[in-house]
Parts: structure tokens; sequence; C-alpha cells
DNA sequence: TTTTCCATGTAACTCGTTACATGATTTC
DNA sequence: GAAATCATGTAACGAGTTACATGGAAAA
């Protein structure tokens, strides 16, 4: 659904760049809510320069350094961007989990094993945890994804120690 | 992370079946959880039976019908079922939520129709929530499947209110 | 007799990733 | 002089999907 154009979209929105500092961006920053890689990145900046929702244009730099491939969102890349974000906002669609299957074989495994194996899964979540609680206040809206990614880690810990409470009860 | 072989070898483990049948089953009851396709079934069948995970023999059918080409799982495979299994529950990988980005985005839009859209979203979610309320309780450890999803549900439910109320307090 | 269900597959395509390739500049 | 950082890309590959293709049997 065009999340990554949205994502690089939203990031030109706010200030004009080139391919490296968008990258480093999101790598460094962003890697909580994306995964998008470089070689992709790059892609995309290409194909949306040519449906015209961004443009190009070389940044001459001091010190006789080669100049930047810079990008700028446009009127219509604005709207599109608009747009998707709007129909990403709107509807929900459940995450999947792909330990689920794994969890539904449970059953397979002797009981002593099943918990050892659950009590490090746990234990790897808390740790997660406790680093999202440690993460500082964000600026503005990027809070949210924080306090997103914290009310899943609860929901999951609590879930998890009821599975683990559940395959004791056996 | 081979959660798809995973899939088809604890079915097989459980059951011998051809490829229509694991399809239907996938399709109809575990579409919750995996999103497999009947084309990557049948590849990934291929593939196993190749790596002699699993062996495939003929049924000969009543009624003059075609012969079933079944698979059942080998030693072998019963052996990678077991450490992909192991591998799958040890360590918990936190879910991407697709519209994350697009959340980080919302100040671009006006606080009306932020919360226009963003009540769409909390309506759509608690339509699935009562629906996964609503499945009969399951048997075995599929149960724990439902829980999950609905234990996330919840969680989500609830944050979303909390956007809600940070972007009307604004 | 026409539609639906059972049953199996293939070909082409899209998307994204990994790994490779290049070169200039700055820092150690 | 070597290593790290800035900066931009490409080629090959892999996984998975969509859409297509086929044919028999049962049900309407």
């Amino acid at each position: 659904m065009a999340e990554r154009e949205l994502l690089l979209l939203g990031l030109l929105r706010r200030e004009n760049m080139h391919g490296y500092k968008l990258n480093e961006f999101i790598e460094n920053d962003l890697a909580i809510c994306t995964d998008l890689k470089k070689p992709t990145a790059y892609f995309l900046l290409d194909k949306m320069a040519k449906q015209g929702w961004i443009e190009q244009y070389d940044e001459t730099q001091s010190g006789g350094r080669p100049p930047r491939r810079m990008f700028r969102i446009t009127a219509a890349g604005e709207s599109v961007f608009q747009d998707l974000l709007r129909a990403r906002l709107k509807t929900f669609d459940p995450a999947r989990f792909t330990a689920d299957p794994a969890l539904a074989f449970v059953d397979a495994l002797d009981s002593a094993e099943a918990h050892a194996l659950l009590s490090q899964r746990r234990a790897g979540l808390a740790a997660e945890l406790d680093t999202m609680r440690a993460v500082p206040e964000h600026p503005g809206t990027f809070g949210f994804v924080i306090a997103h990614r914290i009310a899943h880690l609860e929901a999951e810990l609590r879930w998890i120690d009821d599975v683990i409470a559940h395959l004791r009860a056996l």
C-alpha cells in the first residue's frame, strides 16, 4: 500500500534531502517503525521522480566536493502524500505474528522444554520493553510511535505469561 | 526464517494430506495467523520433498477419480520441524506496524480531519475485536493464537484512544 | 447442461534484498 | 598512509503473488 513512498514523501516534505542523508536518517532514527533499505530508497526516489512526485536538483558543495543529488517534493507529490496518509490512517489492518503458527504447535514439545523456550522468549521481550521505556521523550507525533510499541510489548508480555501459566497447568 | 515450511510440516505431522486439502485448511481455518498462498504451498511441498523432509505417494480414490498426490513427513522432516519450532519459539521479534510512519505524519492534517480518520480507524478495530471475541473456544493450543490476537487488539484500542485524546488536547 | 467443487499446477511479474562497485574526502 | 565517512549507484538473486491453464466429478 505504498508505505515506503509515504515515508519518503513525508520526510522530503519536511526538508529537502539527498539519498545518503535520507538513508542515514531512516537507519538511525526510524529503525523502530521501518526497515527500508538503501537500494530500495534509491529505486523509489528515481521512480517517484519519474512520476513527478519529487524533483531533483544538484547542490554544489563547498570544498571542491562533488555536488549532491537533492530531492524536493512537488505539488503533485504533496497531494499524493495527503492521499496516502489518509488511506493509511483510516483503516486498521491487523498485524500478523510470525510466531503464531509455531505457537499452535507448542504441544509437539514436552512441557519442560516448552517452558524453557517460552521463558527465553519472555526474557527477550522484557529486555526490549526496558529498552523502549528508556527511550527519552520524543518531540511531536513520533512519541505516538514509541507509545504504540510499548503498548504492544506490554500486551505481549501479559499474554506470554498467560500462555506459560496455561502450559504449566496441563 | 522458514515459518511457512514450519507450518506445512506441522500440519503434515498431524495428518498426511494432499496439496488441495492443505490449502483449503490454511485458507479456511488458519487465515488469522498466516497468508500462505496456493502456489507457494505447492512450491514449498516440492522443495521439501526434494530435501527429503516429506515424501509423496499416490492415493487411489474410489469412483474412478484420479489419484491424489499425498504427502507424509519423514524422520528428517520431523527433526527439521523440531529445530524450526524451537528456534521460532525461543526468540521474540517485535512486529512492525505498517501504519506507524503514517502516524508520525498525522500533524500534516488539520486536527478535525485527523480526528475523523482515527475515529474511522478505531471503529474498524473495535469491529475486529468483536469478531475475535465471538470466535468460539478453540481446541488445544490454537486458543493461544486467538488470545494473542485479542490481547493485541485490546492494546491497540487503548492506544488509539490515547492518541485521539492527545490530538484533541493540542 | 451448466455451474460448482475437487485437484494440480505453471509463467510472468513485482518487490525487495544482498552483495558488489566506485571514488572522493576527512580523520587518525 | 590507512581507515572511516560521505555519496551514489548496479547486478543478481530470491521469495512470493497474480493470473492463467487444465480437466474430471458432482450437484443444481
